[in-house]
DNA sequence: AGAATAGTGTCTCTCAGACATTATTTG
DNA sequence: CAAATAATGTCTGAGAGACACTATTCT
């Protein structure tokens, strides 16, 4: 039981790849990304994957996945979590490397046909334990929208702030007070007016703003504990 | 291009670990554990890890390892990060599947002489990518501390409320008011006062408390966005 | 008595949350 | 002018943060 110290030589060799909880709003919802699970008898679905290259870096390979779907670079990629049970797949022990992507709702041109998107509250029939891993993506999101500025990964270079409060209210799944909204919003200093207007078919142009990484907007949560 | 849909059934075989982050209080320091890296040249260090074995799940793995220094159950462990890039080890790739656990001061009984504690912010020199991975590890707990209940994990069953504050303070590596870190953790209502008091040595006695894991403190911190 | 640590209350100021009306455009 | 959407300010209540003294034990 002393076992090994220090690095492991001659490690045990094991099946591993990517997979990528792809996210993006559509048609008014937040939904996934996912292809149909090949080796499955009943119809499943599956989020895209890959084998992970000899060449690529984890994310590198994450990347290249995505990329079979997406048309622009900008692209929000994160790890998520990695899964390894060995009785997750009946096949033979495989380790997932699980990341999640998102994508504005203008940056998708699939070429591949058999991917389709879904709302999030409502997956299909899932192979293996994707299922869990959908909706601790979903929940990871949902807690990165409320500290970070994912939320703009979601959106265009310009939006209106109508359009970055519905991506909110989508994303969280609950309604969100106009005036409270824009407040806190600008007064965080993360957006800035562009010198355009957005012309509408309907009602009242919108002032057009834009994302500014740089006010990168390293501002704390308050604390729950002290 | 096509690429494979669903699951990539015959995958690479890659060597994989599990590699675990010890932390705990010690000498008035949070402090890391580090075993001897075992085919380095020149002296270095290395968090400790171990193959992944083929029946036993990446927690478990991890579990097992962490035993080897730990005598009671109660230990802190989650799933960090997975690192893989391919030009990490020079020996070859490896993915090491990163955990970090914290352990109570008075829970450590190591068999094992070659490992050391080391002051997270004065660590030796670390093979491999391992000093980005520590310096990660304690972003994570820091982070943790504030928004969950993690501090507890590094305390025994027992303690008072000034060595909670204490710990909190070396973890955040922050001083903190006394009166309005006590009116905050007792509003929480996630620990009680226990019957006895602490007989000290020196100066008044300390009412004791325990930790209520019951009271999920599952409040959430204040959203930053919107 | 002196040293050491435990324990306690108030005030101020910021900010989250609730809430309704006016403004600008198109057809 | 009707329909649609954009834009704007105030009040109230909760809680974070700053701050200093008294209480109990031991030697």
């Amino acid at each position: 039981m002393a076992a090994q110290h220090g690095s492991p030589a001659g490690s045990a060799e094991c099946a591993i790849e990517v997979r990528v909880v792809v996210f993006s709003l559509r048609e008014q919802r937040l939904q996934v990304l996912l292809e149909p699970a090949s080796a499955a008898p009943d119809p499943a679905w599956a989020p895209p994957g890959s084998r992970v290259t000899p060449v690529l870096s984890l994310e590198e390979s994450a990347s290249v996945c995505l990329s079979r779907f997406i048309c622009r670079p900008r692209t929000f990629l994160e790890q998520l979590y990695t899964y390894g049970d060995p009785e997750r797949d009946p096949h033979g022990r495989v380790i997932s490397v699980v990341y999640f992507a998102l994508i504005p709702f203008d940056a998708f041109c699939s070429p591949d046909a058999a991917a389709r998107w879904f709302p999030v509250d409502e997956p299909p029939a899932l192979a293996l334990d994707y299922a869990g891993m959908l909706a601790y993506a979903v929940r990871r999101l949902r807690y990165k929208l409320e500290y970070s500025a994912a939320g703009f990964e979601l959106l265009p270079e310009v939006f209106t702030l109508s359009e970055l409060q519905r991506t909110y209210e989508m994303v969280l799944g609950e309604h969100l007070d106009k005036r409270n909204f824009r407040r806190r919003i600008l007064q965080a200093g993360i957006i800035e007016p562009t010198p355009s207007q957005r012309r509408a078919a309907e009602g009242r142009p919108a002032q057009l703003y834009r994302y500014r990484p740089d006010a990168v907007a390293e501002v704390k949560a308050r604390r729950l504990f002290p």
